[in-house]
DNA sequence: ATTACTTTTGACCCTTTGGTCAAAGGCACG
DNA sequence: CGTGCCTTTGACCAAAGGGTCAAAAGTAAT
């Protein structure tokens, strides 16, 4: 059970409690500030009950991130080489904005772990991740190349779209304490905002 | 000595010590994955020594905040109605880029806080935060109005230079990890990247 | 050198925490 | 219905955590 391979009905059900719960206290608390009491009592589950699914905290943890990293990653891998360079970017650009809106916690688990240094996953950062990365500032490149959009620094373009977009789950209560009660989603501002943003600073100049 | 008030030498001294242990800690763990032990060890006084100086564990949290707070919104507060746009909105990034590189011990401990729904500073965002970002947000409009920068919404021109800038402090290792060891300074380029973005989508069009 | 005060410490306490275990309680299938 | 496996639990443990306290060790000013 160290790696939980679901096998019967009942350890499916428990096995995704459990990671739900799991998710909303990792998320709030970071690894460190998580007690597996606090999962269990979120998943209705007794402690014992809990460590019966998976050993440790830490196998909880690491079955988290493991499981979110590639739908994390996904939006960014269909980037199409292909595609119309500054559609492309949009794209990529709402559907992470659509992420930070629906999936707040996983940005946050992600956002903890990565602020408190990345203890367990580090070395995926800089093996998967950067390839990645490098692979589609390579596209990003040849499209300046081929001057389809303007010229600027891929890499950081890139970390300026996760930033702008991970903003809006990972600092949800900042914004939403600065924009006051009334303007309750922020997102279809957001949305605009970053299109106006990214339109400008990338369509060629005529 | 609930608000330590540094009266003596000694006091002084090891009131800095502390924050600057704490500093380390709570920005590495946040707040309940810190540990009074381990802060101690890091300013290299004993436990009961460092309750000496500071009741509790939060205590010292909230005295690390509140003297933060001010210094880390200087910039925005700095940024001049009379000055000229672009170049005060300009400024105000780069300045708070600089933050993020010399502080970024100080831009996680914030970002801990707030990703994980900032408890302890809630209020603070909602008043002072909020009337300062309004303050500017209205000034950001009048220079829209008067044509002298192009029109967007100008609290969110607000935190898109927040995530902007503070990315580079908070995830500081994912940065490192995907640019690669070969390059270990990413400020320079952040800084050119930065300034070009901005430059590109305020610049009224001709 | 004495006195009055500040600073430091070792020992200690209670609670929380991650994790174990043996036994009891379900469930499914022949 | 009985057998064998899966699931759940109460009791328990050792370590770590936040915090206390009385006594020892400075410090400074007379």
């Amino acid at each position: 059970m160290n790696q939980p391979v679901a096998r019967t009905r009942i350890q499916r059900k428990n096995i995704r409690l459990i990671s739900d719960a799991a998710l909303s206290v990792f998320s709030t608390y970071g690894f460190r500030g998580a007690t597996v009491d606090q999962i269990a009592k979120e998943a209705n589950l007794s402690k014992p009950n809990l460590l019966y699914y998976f050993p440790t905290k830490e196998a909880i943890h690491r079955h988290l991130l493991s499981t979110l990293m590639d739908t994390w990653l996904d939006p960014l891998r269909d980037m199409d080489p292909d595609g119309e360079p500054l559609e492309e970017i949009l794209t990529y650009l709402r559907r992470k904005l659509q992420m930070s809106r629906d999936h707040p916690r996983e940005s946050r688990l992600f956002a903890n772990e990565i602020v408190q240094g990345a203890p367990h996953i580090l070395d995926l950062l800089a093996t998967d991740l950067k390839a990645l990365v490098d692979d589609k500032a390579a596209t990003l490149t040849r499209w300046m190349d081929e001057g389809r959009i303007n010229r600027t620094d891929p890499h950081h373009l890139i970390f300026s779209i996760w930033s702008l977009t991970q903003h809006y789950a990972d600092f949800e209560v900042q914004v939403g304490a600065v924009l006051g009660p009334e303007k309750s989603d922020p997102y279809p501002e957001a949305e605009a905002y970053l299109t106006t943003l990214f339109t400008r600073m990338l369509t060629p100049d005529a």
